[in-house]
DNA sequence: AGTGTCATGTAAAATGTTACATGATTTA
DNA sequence: TAAATCATGTAACATTTTACATGACACT
């Protein structure tokens, strides 16, 4: 199966979030906070926009200076769509459809926290097991001592991960 | 400037942490903690490995199933001198690098910890100051609610990295 | 007049993934 | 004996980065 590709659902993402974009304008949006979850450079980003035109996901209109991109009907549902896909172990997209999410009362916050909870539970236990496994004396943690810091960091991040989403999902 | 590639240092770190290993070794090395921060797919890893020989970064002994690569003094030099570059805020090697620190004695361990303690509070304060900009009212909160909970969690882990790394710098 | 930013686009190069291939050995 | 894993390698495809290009406009 091919890997899925996750620029256009980001593009569409952010030109939903701020009602129209500029190809310019998306690529400073990845200045700010969802550069920390992707990041794409202009000149990927205006021959995506082009392909999704033609896909009729999004509209244009110029203004001269700049070309501006609005969501279409068809658009939102490709977005939708994506979004509400099961988030999987290895992808790591929690932070990013998190990102997406307008409303609060919107049912797939809690569906993504509760996805991203089991995903995580599920890892803190397998990072509790290879560091049984791995560091079973002291004398392999003094020989591979970063290995051992990075593993003991993993472990309490992802306990407080866990921790905020419980929090998040008894709001 | 051309980005400086990652692969061949990650092959040299893992070789090197090991003592020796073969292409698949090192393909199944992935499925553990090291991949957390970096995968590769045997198809890199084969000619990546071949390069490396080139170069004289690695020898290679086979015992007619596999063939396995050990690091050489030229080896040794190029990943210290790549693991001694100082960190950069935008390429997150901090954990990588830390996974190659064998010795809990290595001064390096410390330079790493200080220099990613100062990117950290750099990017604690940067995203103080966005929360503060993008979200000054409970509307603009409430219209983007998923970008507020992303932000205010980054901050929060943020938090905690920054307080790992002081503890880790004091022992 | 020169530097920096806005704004868009294409081309070339590098990098990475998936598919195609093969053969040995191990396990059920 | 069939399936799974070990083990390596190449080819085709997809994606991303960097470089090359252009022109407007604002600031100093």
């Amino acid at each position: 199966m091919p890997k899925r590709r996750i620029l256009p659902y980001v593009l569409l993402g952010l030109i939903n979030n701020k009602g129209k974009l500029s190809g310019y304008q998306i690529s400073q949006e990845f200045k700010n906070e969802v550069g920390e979850f992707w990041r794409a450079s202009h000149s990927q980003i205006y021959p995506e926009l082009a392909r999704m035109k033609e896909d009729d996901w999004v509209i244009d209109q110029e203004d001269g200076k700049s070309t501006y991109y609005q969501i279409t009907d068809a658009g939102h549902r490709v977005l939708r769509a994506w979004m509400e896909e099961p988030l999987q172990a290895d992808e790591d997209l929690f932070s990013l459809k998190m990102y997406f999410v307008l409303d609060e009362t919107d049912p797939l916050m809690k569906k993504l926290i509760s996805e991203e909870l089991k995903i995580n539970q599920d890892k803190y236990a397998h990072l509790q097991k290879r560091l049984q496994t791995v560091f079973s004396n002291q004398q392999q943690i003094k020989n591979n001592y970063g290995h051992y810091l990075i593993l003991t960091r993993a472990i309490e991040r992802e306990k407080n991960h866990i921790e905020w989403l419980k929090r998040e999902s008894d709001v």
